[in-house]
DNA sequence: TCTGGGGTCCTAGGACCC
DNA sequence: TCTGGGGTCCTAGGACCC
């Protein structure tokens, strides 16, 4: 399935768009170009912060995360727009099929980033020249800006995509790594966030070279697994193929949303649970899934977050089901504070096809323990036909075949990330 | 005037089973 | 009498990423 690995290794680029949502929305009206712009997530200026914003915005100190009044604090000219994630999605299609004329395996991470293994693609020329070659057609087809990283593997590609921005394009090979990737801080590097950061700081390991020679017992136990992991990336070292299925993969579906303001008004609280359960419903239709498990998220004033989720006996879907389930986590474990922000994920999705045969199963189990067997041959073989019931319910989904799938961008860029 | 919304993966304790 | 060791499932929380 996957491309051998070569004796003389992979190489792996990873295409990262540059501040997309606002080049898009630049490409869209070039007005905006040259401009400080910015996308905020949340039209209400009290909770609004910058989701994306443009280079020219950034030379403010406008970043990303920021709330929506400190940015209009540091530059008062600066354009604020929602998003329209239409735009961002169909961009986004434009890309992953430019990128999928250089080789059939891209992995698209997020709506903005991907990568693709272009080890086969040597006919096509060098690396360096395929990396140019997208970089251009990119940019003149869709008038949007990207930069891209060429490494022999997903971590050094991540990594080289990073270091120069906007259309910048960066090759990383392990030569490379004493001079380019070992005198940054350990805050630098992909997977290491806040925490982690300062417990390596703690632990006197305050840049990635010093991380990758840190002793792999005081790591493991500081850190777990992971700290040994972050020691071999550190070291150029990562064989995590590119797997064009993984966006199928999907675990959950959630939705959830600040409220305009902080209420414990139990009714409203409730409206609002429903309305989010009915959208967990709607997308988890056109991905065609089931959730057997049930999530809810709420968020009080003072942040605190808490979680609560329920494992049903039958895959659920429809926003009834949904929702009745949210609400009773709801009534059950509020304690009546004022609520920030509510949540409905659904969790351990099922394809809908499988679910229905599984509680079909389930039933049979049932009625067989109350009626005769025959009586509940009859009537699962009005349901289902003889032929299937012969087959002992051996009933399986073909496997979808990504390069022949026309729901790829129904399924994954349709619905809202 | 504080800090959105969509996710993934990992950890850890308790229940339960053999 | 007074208690092993291993495994899985469920739930909650935390870290991280875009």
């Amino acid at each position: 399935m996957h491309p051998h690995y070569p004796k003389n290794g992979r190489v792996i680029l990873h295409v990262d768009m540059n501040s997309f949502y606002a080049s898009v929305e630049a490409a869209y009206n070039p007005e905006l170009k040259g401009k400080p712009l910015a996308i905020a997530g949340n039209p209400d200026e009290r909770r609004g912060i910058i989701v994306t914003c443009s280079y020219e915005a950034r030379r403010f100190g406008v970043k990303t995360t920021m709330p929506l009044w400190e940015a209009k604090k540091l530059c008062p000219q600066l354009i604020i727009m929602r998003p329209n994630f239409d735009r961002y999605r169909s961009a986004s299609q434009g890309m992953f099929d430019i990128l999928r004329q250089y080789s059939q395996w891209v992995e698209p991470v997020s709506i903005d980033e991907g990568y693709v293994d272009i080890t086969e693609s040597y006919t096509l020329g060098s690396p360096l020249f395929i990396a140019e070659s997208i970089q251009n057609q990119i940019l003149s087809q869709l008038d949007l800006p990207s930069s891209i990283g060429v490494a022999p593997n997903k971590f050094l590609a991540k990594t080289a995509s990073d270091m120069k921005k906007p259309m910048g394009i960066t090759v990383l090979r392990k030569r490379d790594l004493p001079g380019k990737l070992w005198p940054l801080d350990v805050k630098e590097m992909h997977g290491i966030g806040e925490k982690t950061a300062q417990k390596l700081y703690s632990m006197e390991i305050p840049t990635i070279g010093e991380l990758a020679k840190a002793n792999e017992i005081i790591l493991k136990s500081q850190l777990g697994i992971n700290g040994l992991r972050l020691k071999a990336r550190a070291n150029g070292q990562d064989d995590r193929p590119v797997d064009p299925d993984s966006v199928y993969d999907f675990k959950s579906v959630g939705n959830s949303t600040t409220l305009p303001r902080d209420t414990a008004n139990q009714k409203e609280l409730l409206n609002t649970l429903n309305q989010l359960s009915a959208k967990v419903a709607s997308r988890m239709k056109t991905k065609d899934t089931l959730a057997s498990t049930v999530m809810l998220t709420l968020r009080f004033k003072d942040r605190k977050t808490i979680t609560r989720s329920r494992k049903l006996r039958n895959p659920v879907g429809s926003q009834e089901d949904i929702y009745t389930t949210a609400k009773a986590l709801f009534l059950e474990h509020w304690n009546g504070n004022s609520i920030r922000l509510l949540g409905v994920t659904g969790q351990d999705l099922v394809e809908r096809d499988d679910a229905a045969l599984q509680l079909d199963i389930f039933s049979f189990e049932e009625h067989a323990r109350k009626e005769p067997l025959y009586q509940t041959i009859e009537k699962l073989q009005d349901k289902f036909g003889k032929k299937m019931i012969q087959k002992g319910f051996s009933i399986k989904k073909e496997k979808r075949d990504p390069h022949n799938d026309t729901s790829f961008n129904k399924d994954f860029l349709r619905d809202d990330k």
